[in-house]
DNA sequence: TGCATATAGTTTCAAATGTAACTATATTGA
DNA sequence: TCAATATAGTTACATTTGAAACTATATGCA
């Protein structure tokens, strides 16, 4: 069943960049607040902690980050020692990312921090609510990325 | 019930961040190619067209965009002859925009091809999906609007 | 009134982000 | 084995974005 008029507030894209953009604002004031971190400096001590050694490229792939992006929050974080950069046998262009002792410990203060922060804001969601919410955000993510393959084009004057 | 360990990729916020990014690249691409509009300029088109006469701090409240972006957007907009603005006898501070004739017939070749984006976005997905997804991202917006009063806040070194 | 403060919208400036060019190393195939 | 091409990561440049300053008008209150 298809919508036959459009409305603003009923436009799912629309909603969805409304409830992102507000989620995301408060996760970055909270993390730079907390612990001078932002976004992607975040995101990669995340994943890094969840990978015992990891390269720039995977982290990219995995967290859909830009790989300019990822290399400027590395090498932040590397200013701060709380990463270190292992040179790479296999292949030296890249280097494998790890969780300093000081990344590791800032990791620890930050994970229930997040999960926290997480709480706070799904305080009124059930556990099926939350596996509900998970799952569809997956499908759409499905969607969007296979509609990027095949894309329309046209002009208007 | 809470979760008791941190897996960035089962965050939700993070997982919100990457479905909005998807879809609004997908939407944003669209329109760049179809009309030549950015997202801001099709969000001030779209609530223009619903709004006979709104001023850009009106816009600006529904749509959550600052008011530089509405500016700039409005100007964009202005510069292309696809709304026209009247000066508002009430307030000479502030500006009523109306969609021009060639806004409005704009308007009318946009709002179908935003609504077959959506549907192929959310092809997988039948009524109740979608009423609970907007419905669980509107309870989000109002848990972010109020933890924003709230914030707390430390220092780590 | 008229002075102080508030508000709509614009402009200016600085920070963030992505694209394209670049460097260094790898891989492939003649 | 070496020339051509590909890839990891960085740097340079352009674009986008928002915060703060600014202009013009409004409002409140002495």
């Amino acid at each position: 069943m298809t919508k036959q008029t459009l409305r603003l507030d009923q436009f799912l894209p629309y909603r969805l960049s409304i409830t992102s953009n507000l989620v995301s604002a408060r996760i970055a004031d909270a993390y730079e607040a907390l612990f001078g971190l932002k976004i992607p400096e975040w995101r990669i001590i995340a994943v890094t902690a969840e990978n015992k050694g990891i390269t720039q490229l995977e982290i990219g792939e995995r967290t859909r980050m830009d790989k300019v992006t990822v290399s400027r929050a590395a090498a932040a974080l590397t200013a701060r020692k709380l990463i270190d950069r292992r040179t790479n046998p296999a292949d030296k262009r890249s280097q494998w990312l790890v969780l300093s002792a000081a990344g590791q410990s800032l990791y620890k203060a930050i994970a229930p921090k997040a999960l926290e922060l997480e709480s706070q804001l799904f305080a009124g969601f059930n556990a099926g609510e939350l596996a509900s919410l998970t799952a569809m955000l997956k499908r759409i993510d499905a969607a969007a990325l296979d509609l990027r393959t095949h894309g329309a084009t046209a002009e208007w004057p």
